[in-house]
DNA sequence: TGCGTTATGTCAACTGATTGACACAAAGCA
DNA sequence: TGCTTTGTGTCAATCAGTTGACATAACGCA
């Protein structure tokens, strides 16, 4: 009679796991298939609109970034990025500068292009954000990127 | 004077959801990155992992489902839906069975092999959730799968 | 000087995801 | 019966993501 409690415990928390997951499964699909809407005029995805975004940090705008950085703030790929880059980089978005200090190093840069396609994204995004979150609250936004947050470390260290 | 604190505030909301759909894009790439290494010793993924799971609820374990409820289940395309159980129907895992009712429809149904290999991935599926949800008290979970279920119905009107 | 390490780039192979388009059989209705 | 709609399958093109492997240039140190 002990055991039973504990087994419907265990089956409870698989339950939530399950739903948890599969919801953020849904969530991101969701995610990039909308919100790449938003930007198609641009020609642009969700992943370049989060490559551009990283470049548009007011503390890297000017010097830019190395890819070794930006592979680590992004969490992908060196191969995946690189073809990322490539693309941007064909579209002269951004620009790769041999650091001065580190030969070895390319600092990724927005152009000018970069910057003005940049600044027109803005409406469209700010319209995305809206919609997809009109049904929560701040705080609950604020919740939710906190509990996402903490499910990414969680994620990292499984 | 009284539109400062209003653009500072719509700056604020911007700066929330930008982090909240970052912390998505980074959890749920985290998440079919490290997930994937849980079932690889199957040959699966998360997104087979995701569809097996799918089949083996107890109210379409016999029946099976139209790949139409499929679709909307799980919230992607039928002709990437359609690659997904070729996979797995090569590998005998599912099997398509014509509709007695309707003959237009196929109710994809999980085999035995796939039953017996949906039961041997609970073990790894478990400890997956158990790795990656160390972090979180059950009711963090339940929030956190609550506020991704309203984003994702925010998502969808989007 | 030489050797190991680091940063980057690229090729390959595979899986997942989208949209658009065409095909076909079965259902449903006029 | 005939026409439209529905459910499924498939081909094509494109983008995103992974791992593994190889190449190259530059840094750092002995």
């Amino acid at each position: 009679m002990a055991q039973a409690p504990t087994k419907a415990r265990a089956a409870q928390q698989y339950d939530v796991a399950n739903r948890l997951f599969f919801r953020l499964y849904q969530a991101s699909n969701l995610m990039h298939k909308q919100g790449t809407r938003y930007v198609d005029a641009f020609g642009a995805t969700t992943q370049q609109w989060a490559v551009i975004g990283a470049l548009a940090r007011p503390a890297v705008l000017d010097a830019g970034v190395t890819v070794k950085s930006l592979i680590e703030f992004l969490g992908v790929s060196r191969q995946n990025l690189a073809i990322l880059l490539n693309r941007l980089d064909e579209r002269q978005w951004i620009e790769r500068i041999k650091d001065k200090a580190d030969g070895r190093s390319r600092r990724i840069r927005l152009t000018a292009v970069g910057k003005s396609v940049w600044a027109a994204m803005q409406a469209p995004i700010e319209a995305f954000y809206g919609a997809a979150l009109a049904d929560l609250s701040i705080d609950e936004q604020v919740m939710l990127y906190r509990l996402l947050d903490r499910l990414k470390t969680g994620l990292a260290k499984a």
